[in-house]
DNA sequence: AGCACGCCGACT
DNA sequence: GTCGGCGTGCTC
């Protein structure tokens, strides 16, 4: 025992700093006492002073002399230190997705956080009853007051509507098994209700118990939110249902976080960055829609919220559930019963919901040329606005077409900064880069030869609206109105409220033929249409990803499940709901799979082909990509980063194959030239060794001079697209 | 990643 | 004469 006790201690930080630069790793402060990890400090780094997390120290933390470290500046008191679970997690993700733990920990918590002084914090813990209230403050106060008093007058939960013998005998089956759990149910199979059950089921067994249930786009959140807070508010508070997306505000955000961490929260509904909340009494997890792409992180670290979910559940004993009427073929795979992973739980039958939809194929070979409307399906549109039914449009590319072309000299509309066209959008007369964002106003002549002829080539969703005007101009609604035509796309709804005006005009019956990207094939409930048609559909199949048609076939399942929800509706005087869909190769599999709604043999044919050509989910995948000013400079580097893989010996049993650089598909994006670079193996921690022991050798490799002229690099666990 | 420091071109 | 471009280097 030394007589005398250290008068400082170390305390080891966690910052949002990027694993390459020197200060990758959590940083060593000194500090009075011993601060537990997980707390939330102030630490200055260089000039800066920055939030960071307490963190274990290093394993292999390399002694540093004491006496140039700097102290911690203050420590977030009242706020409970993040508990182990939360730490593992954050550990684990950065671990396995090639992240700092400062970064991934940071980007976990609420912006607002992040530059708050201590004080800020400790009053926001303890709200000030003793002072003056403002009006508003006070009445908000006692209508809150009210809220909670309310179920312990009447402590009866509302009415529930009966289950249907599948959602009881899928909710017992969660009962009895740990799980994770697939649930395969149809659109309309009443997924939602099974997992309002579940987490009741969780609450109810515990008081400590919270849930989490995660949608992959913010715009879901809304109706999601109403439905739960109809069901649990009543009985357990205004406070017991949170969301958490980037849609919020700041102060939203943190008080959601607040209340998720300190438990006060019951059931936290949000996008995939919620998977990082604080959940102290974490029970169960629902991923929604778990085939969904937005769970991938598309930019800075590249995590699956969906991957991490079934991590963190199983780490903290909490329930997965994971639903979906297509899934991915992953998570398909995984419950084959032959592999066992997950339990597969089935729900094949629509509640309350008409059947399901016809498809009707029209073979565009043998339609007149240049129609983007086959004679067939216009006839079918005009015939459900004469009933007065609705029909939903979709292609999946926005503006009025996507290149303009001069028939002379062969000019184009391409983007000055990427190797891409500029799209024509007629509304503001501009040619714009869907990539770098440039915008400019269209040429009134060819730039080229002048030629005044400039023609649009290919449609987008701005010109199918004009064209069904001027279609459908002369054809009336039941109550004798004209047709109207309305469109939803990232460019009709960029600004706040805009999208739920669209949809409601589209609910009040207002609109006859909603044109729309795959935006408004997601979720939404339109209850009165009858026709679906996807007139463009076929580009997917010729995509070199491997995953376009999963994608495709998912996209027209999900677009086909937004017909005739509504029985009582079509099954009246209404049409039979039909999905329409215009190609020039219906006997493609995937249609064919369509027409039968046989996603079980769709995902059996596309796995047995992932099988025999060694892709996943029977192989596991990372990317390495390199911006560059110049396309052979960036192939230079990832070439010279294999080479070091090569003299480094990282990868001696040769489980891990690096295929050549190549230029990405959109090669140049705001003059910046990209490519990347493929690895593959089947064993998935082999992989894992293999990037760990790289990344200090890229970043070796990044400081050479002659690769002074990269711009950046980034590693992608688990691509979704290659 | 920030941020400062530092060394060269067109503006008040 | 300074404002500001972004190249280089450092942060416990």
């Amino acid at each position: 025992m030394p007589e005398q006790a250290p008068t400082f201690h170390v305390v080891h930080v966690a910052v949002h700093t990027p694993v390459h630069s020197g200060v990758g790793t959590p940083l060593s402060y000194i500090h009075s006492t011993d601060v537990p990890a997980g707390t939330l400090v102030r630490v200055p780094l260089g000039t800066r002073h920055l939030l960071g997390v307490v963190w274990a120290a290093p394993k292999d933390a390399t002694p540093v002399d004491t006496a140039k470290l700097r102290p911690i500046e203050a420590v977030m008191e009242g706020l409970e230190p993040m508990n182990g679970h939360w730490q593992r997690l954050v550990s684990f993700a950065a671990r396995y997705y090639q992240r700092s733990v400062g970064e991934i920990a940071m980007a976990g918590l609420p912006p607002a956080l992040r530059d708050m002084t201590a004080e800020q914090l400790a009053k926001r813990m303890q709200p000030p009853k003793t002072k003056k209230l403002s009006k508003k403050a006070a009445a908000a106060l006692e209508a809150t007051a009210h809220e909670t008093a309310a179920p312990a007058a009447a402590p009866a939960p509302p009415a529930l509507i009966a289950l249907s013998a599948e959602q009881q005998s899928v909710c017992s089956q969660i009962a009895q098994n740990s799980g994770p759990f697939l649930l395969y149910g149809s659109t309309g199979s009443g997924k939602t209700e099974v997992y309002m059950r579940v987490v009741q089921q969780a609450l109810d067994a515990d008081p400590q118990a919270q849930a989490l249930v995660m949608v992959p786009e913010i715009n879901l959140t809304p109706q999601l939110q109403e439905r739960f807070e109809a069901r649990f508010t009543p009985m357990y508070g205004a406070q017991a249902v949170v969301s958490m997306h980037s849609g919020m505000t700041d102060v939203q955000r943190l008080k959601s976080w607040l209340a998720a961490h300190t438990g006060q929260a019951r059931i936290v509904l949000g996008t995939r960055m919620s998977v990082f909340a604080s959940l102290p009494g974490l029970k169960v997890i629902v991923v929604d829609e778990e085939h969904d792409p937005s769970y991938k992180q598309q930019e800075g670290a590249r995590y699956s919220a969906r991957d991490l979910a079934l991590w963190r559940g199983h780490d903290c004993g909490a329930q997965v559930i994971l639903g979906s009427a297509t899934p991915s073929l992953e998570s398909w795979h995984a419950s084959n019963p032959a592999v066992g992973r997950y339990l597969r739980l089935h729900m094949p039958s629509r509640i309350g919901a008409g059947a399901l939809p016809r498809l009707r194929m029209v073979d565009m070979t043998q339609q007149p040329k240049k129609a983007v409307f086959s004679p067939p399906l216009l006839a079918a549109i005009t015939e459900r606005v004469q009933k007065g039914e609705q029909s939903l449009i979709l292609l999946n590319r926005r503006g009025f077409a996507p290149v303009l072309f001069c028939a002379d000299c062969n000019w184009k509309s391409d983007c000055p900064h990427c190797s891409a066209h500029q799209v024509f959008h007629k509304g503001d007369r501009t040619l714009r880069c869907h990539h770098c964002g440039d915008t400019r106003r269209v040429p009134h002549a060819c730039p080229e030869c002048g030629n005044p002829d400039i023609l649009p080539l290919g449609k987008g969703t701005e010109q199918l609206e004009e064209e069904l005007e001027r279609l459908l101009r002369n054809v009336q609604r039941p109550d004798g109105k004209p047709a109207h035509i309305g469109r939803i796309d990232a460019d009709t709804t960029k600004h706040k409220g805009a999208l739920e005006e669209q949809l409601a005009l589209v609910h009040s019956g207002e609109v006859d033929v909603l044109v729309g990207t795959q935006m408004v094939a997601k979720g939404h409930d339109f209850r009165r249409i009858t026709l679906v048609a996807a007139v463009q559909p076929d580009g997917a199949l010729f995509s070199s990803d491997f995953r376009a048609p999963e994608r495709l076939f998912c996209l027209l399942m999900q677009a086909a499940g937004r017909a005739g929800r509504d029985a009582s509706y079509v099954s009246d005087q209404g049409s039979h709901p039909e999905m329409w869909v215009q190609s020039f190769d219906p006997q493609h599999m995937v249609y064919q799979a369509l027409r039968h709604h046989d996603y079980p043999s769709f995902a059996q044919q596309q796995l047995r082909e992932r099988q025999d050509a060694g892709m996943p989910p029977f192989a596991f995948q990372a990317l390495v990509r390199a911006d560059a000013k110049t396309q052979e400079a960036a192939q230079a580097f990832l070439r010279a980063a294999t080479d070091a893989a090569q003299q480094g010996q990282l990868n001696p049993a040769g489980d891990v194959f690096l295929y050549p650089p190549i230029p990405m598909t959109v090669q140049r994006v705001a003059n910046v030239e990209r490519a990347q670079m493929l690895l593959e193996t089947t064993d998935r921690r082999a992989l894992q060794r293999f990037l760990h022991a790289w990344q200090p050798w890229l970043h070796w490799v990044r400081g050479q001079p002659q690769h002074k002229g990269i711009v950046r690099w980034l590693v992608d666990v688990d691509p979704l697209a290659l």
